[in-house]
DNA sequence: GAAACACTTAGCTGATACGCTAAGTATATT
DNA sequence: AATATACTTAGCGTATCAGCTAAGTGTTTC
């Protein structure tokens, strides 16, 4: 549940959690559900699905022996405020140059 | 220049890194001036850009004794898309589950 | 109650990441 | 020509990561 920006971005720069999320997004599913498209160990994929409960892009609750697994969207949320935040800021700075060179093509 | 997510990602899951597109938003910088926010070594501040530059989402160029670095959009742009797609499905799929749950109400 | 199922823990390996210092190169500046 | 500036390369140390196998725990199913 740390929720942070560099457990996130660091979270999904893996393409089997990117995929988990696509996965996910579709709806829940349980752990072997969830494994079954990767060639990898079931430990390894354990790990993964804990890299992405640990930074809350995913919960799950064990039922019996079967833990269904679920997205959070509030750390999706967060990464696009940053990004949109950039693409502003960047926007900002591109219109401000436009404006320069309108100014400077009226002055000539 | 690779371009694609997993790099990306990785390259924003550090907050140096982060900071650096940060203030590239603002405008170009010399690396020296990007640098100097931060309380790491020179070399060790020119891997992170290093790191930036090979998933393109920061270019430069040296002239002179100063290398001058700006933002590239596209790999951001990139991101955006594949966080709005996982939006979209996840929205689609609530939207979908609210029509159910009408469905039910309906003929009760 | 035995066997199958769905995880779960422990521990090993090789690769990569982030930090450092020391020393090198190429351009200004004086 | 000598010094300062702005990177740049090389190489080291610790920590973390992604993969594995082997073995263990708690539920169902037969």
């Amino acid at each position: 549940m740390t929720n942070n920006l560099d457990a996130s971005f660091a979270a999904l720069s893996d393409p089997t959690r990117r995929a988990v999320i696509e996965r996910l997004a579709r709806g829940p599913a349980s752990v072997t559900e969830l494994a079954s498209p990767h060639n990898i160990a079931l430990p390894t994929f354990l790990r993964h699905l804990k890299v992405l409960e640990n930074c809350g892009l995913v919960r799950s609750v064990k039922k019996g022996r079967v833990r269904t697994c679920h997205i959070e969207a509030a750390p999706l949320m967060k990464i696009q405020g940053w990004l949109e935040w950039q693409r502003r800021v960047w926007e900002h700075r591109l219109d401000h140059l436009a404006t320069l060179a309108d100014d400077i093509e009226k002055k000539t």
